[in-house]
DNA sequence: AAGGCGGGGCA
DNA sequence: TGCCCAGCCTT
């Protein structure tokens, strides 16, 4: 191994500061080590510290587990939760029997195939029960390498990941393999943290591309927020001598209790609506407004109304008791009242334009 | 309350 | 094959 490389750094620094005293490191058998690590997947270390002498001493080896009820497994699961893993397990201990008893550690193919193991988790069972030159690429390793190569895009994007695992298995060194495995993950866990990681103390400084372009607070690359679903909704700017028609909307959903504008799931709706109360004119498509909620994202579409100052006496458009509150608002005068941030856009808007057309 | 996580599962 | 989800925990 180079003195100065990846693997080199990182093993030095983990003899001096790497945790070498947990209990799946002592004995590491492939039985011990598997359990190890699919606690580990879904739980921190402490957790595990709890839950994983007492599996083992419940099960000391893979036949007993295999010829444990999956209640007893499950029992003995409580409290860790992924139970669908916890099935797993147990299924996995019985194709282990069903191929004599032993895991066969020799082969990542034979590996993967076990229920529960897939490419990452069998390498590290491989790599720590015989030290057999095997690459994992976690959650941990992901953030280590993202950040140390200066790799862009989504990890969980395929074109990202084929390029993590090239990457990682380029830097895995031929010897001390379960060391080297164990100091990537400690690293990934302890310095190189999702937030503020700890650059000073890191044996890669030097060598960091996201350290020395200031990019670790960006990388790895967060996951692209899924879009969200789209609604739209018809908003109708019934306007009348300079004033606006708001309802105030009910209490509960969104903009609960504010004034708004009326709003109508569907244009024939609007129409509708109009129509019940003889208000005619010329209906005007507007700009559609798009306004992201956490939860969804609203497409305004906004449709305007002049009534001529005969066709409506000065009150509210509608008069019976359970419609909603009404008022005529004028933004140039705006009263007390409380609007949601895009209807108050969009009336200014109209404002703007009209008096843009004035002139 | 939103994102992270290894493998499973479905298209 | 490739994409998305389950189910729980942390920030």
């Amino acid at each position: 191994m180079r003195p100065d490389s990846f693997a080199s750094r990182l093993l030095s620094w983990y003899r001096q500061h790497g945790r070498h005293d947990l209990p799946w490191q002592h004995n590491p058998t492939p039985y011990r080590v598997w359990i190890s690590e699919i606690m580990l997947q879904q739980t921190q270390v402490v957790k595990v510290l709890d839950y994983y002498p007492r599996f083992m001493a419940r099960f000391p080896t893979v036949a007993d587990l295999a010829a444990a009820s999956q209640d007893e497994v499950l029992q003995l699961w409580a409290g860790l939760g992924y139970y669908t893993r916890a099935r797993n397990l147990h299924r996995c201990a019985q194709a282990v029997m069903a191929l004599g008893g032993e895991f066969p550690v020799g082969s990542q193919s034979e590996m993967e195939a076990l229920p529960g193991i897939g490419r990452s988790t069998a390498a590290a069972i491989r790599a720590f029960s015989t030290g057999q030159r095997a690459t994992i690429l976690d959650g941990n390793v992901k953030r280590v390498l993202t950040r140390y190569a200066g790799i862009e895009g989504w990890p969980g994007q395929k074109t990202i990941e084929a390029q993590l695992w090239q990457l990682a298995e380029d830097l895995t060194p031929q010897q001390d393999v379960a060391a080297y495995t164990q100091a990537i993950m400690d690293l990934g866990a302890t310095l190189c943290k999702p937030r503020q990681p700890a650059c000073p103390r890191c044996p890669h400084q030097q060598q960091c591309v996201a350290y020395a372009t200031d990019q670790t607070a960006c990388l790895p690359t967060p996951k692209p927020k899924k879009t969200r679903p789209q609604k739209e909704r018809h908003f109708l700017l019934l306007e009348h001598q300079q004033q606006w028609l708001l309802e105030r909307r009910p209490d509960q959903g969104i903009w609960g209790g504010l004034w708004s504008l009326p709003e109508f799931a569907t244009s024939a709706g609007l129409q509708a609506w109009l129509a019940e109360r003889a208000l005619t004119g010329r209906l005007e498509a507007q700009p559609q407004i798009e306004h992201a909620f956490t939860h969804y994202q609203l497409i305004i579409r906004p449709w305007r109304l002049r009534l001529g100052a005969q066709s409506l006496i000065d009150g509210p458009v509608t008069a019976s008791s359970d419609a909603p509150a009404q008022i005529w608002y004028d933004p140039q005068q705006p009263a007390a009242l409380g609007l949601p941030a895009p209807i108050e856009k969009l009336l200014q808007a109209q404002r703007a334009a009209q008096q843009g057309q004035l002139f």
